[in-house]
DNA sequence: TGCATATATACGAATATTCGATTAGAAAAT
DNA sequence: ATTTTCTAATCGAATATTCGTATATATGCA
């Protein structure tokens, strides 16, 4: 049994565990967005862009500000967008590492 | 449709976003540990931790060594460690953050 | 008021995740 | 060889997540 605190730890980290709720975080990297304008971005369905913001705002890792009919996100914490920048700079570290055991696999013909 | 990037960024995400995975890594923080060690430290049944460290290997998120018939596993990239603390630091910062406005909405009584 | 635009919510089907119980496999010890 | 210990894998039930479709709500404008 989790202690609550990495419950909600994970519940972070599982806010962020979707293709679509990631590249919302990348839309909002330099500053606020309305949800069309991050629906334009990405090009998915209104609703569904809709239905990520709401996973996003309830575990608070976005904030919004209404202007008019128009509702403006942004990512809540800067810190976010760094804790996402090292795991991508994982994913990247692993990539690399996968393709130098591809290579030693099949080493590439010398002529 | 998100990149695959983003898919993979995401799929590491979802790795973390299970509690007991959160405390197997925090377990794991200063050092190697065995797969009987990190069920005695977390109190969980053998089958439910390896069935977690799996999920933690697939991704790459933790690497293994064997020696005799024990395993050891660790965090395979200490930024993974850096990532979890900052997401940690976001954690401390909202429960901070909640905390204040429940005193606004309560305030302690002056005497 | 009526209508268009922006955003959110409800609902259901498909899919994924989680856990316990059980079994399998591999190495060590007797 | 048998048994014990350590770890992984399988299976099924319960639960959670995801997306599309449809609908609701709110704001601004004619």
């Amino acid at each position: 049994m989790p202690d609550k605190i990495s419950e909600m730890h994970a519940e972070i980290c599982r806010t962020l565990g979707s293709g679509a709720r990631i590249e919302i975080l990348n839309a909002l990297r330099d500053g606020e967005k309305t949800v069309s304008e991050i629906t334009r971005d990405l090009g998915l369905r209104q609703a569904n862009v809709s239905q990520h913001l709401a996973v996003l705002r309830q575990r608070r890792v976005v904030a919004t500000r209404k202007e008019g009919t128009s509702i403006y996100y942004k990512v809540s914490n800067p810190k976010i967008i760094q804790a996402c920048e090292l795991m991508r700079q994982v994913l990247l570290e692993q990539l690399r590492e996968s393709e130098e055991l591809t290579k030693l696999a099949s080493p590439s013909r010398k002529r």
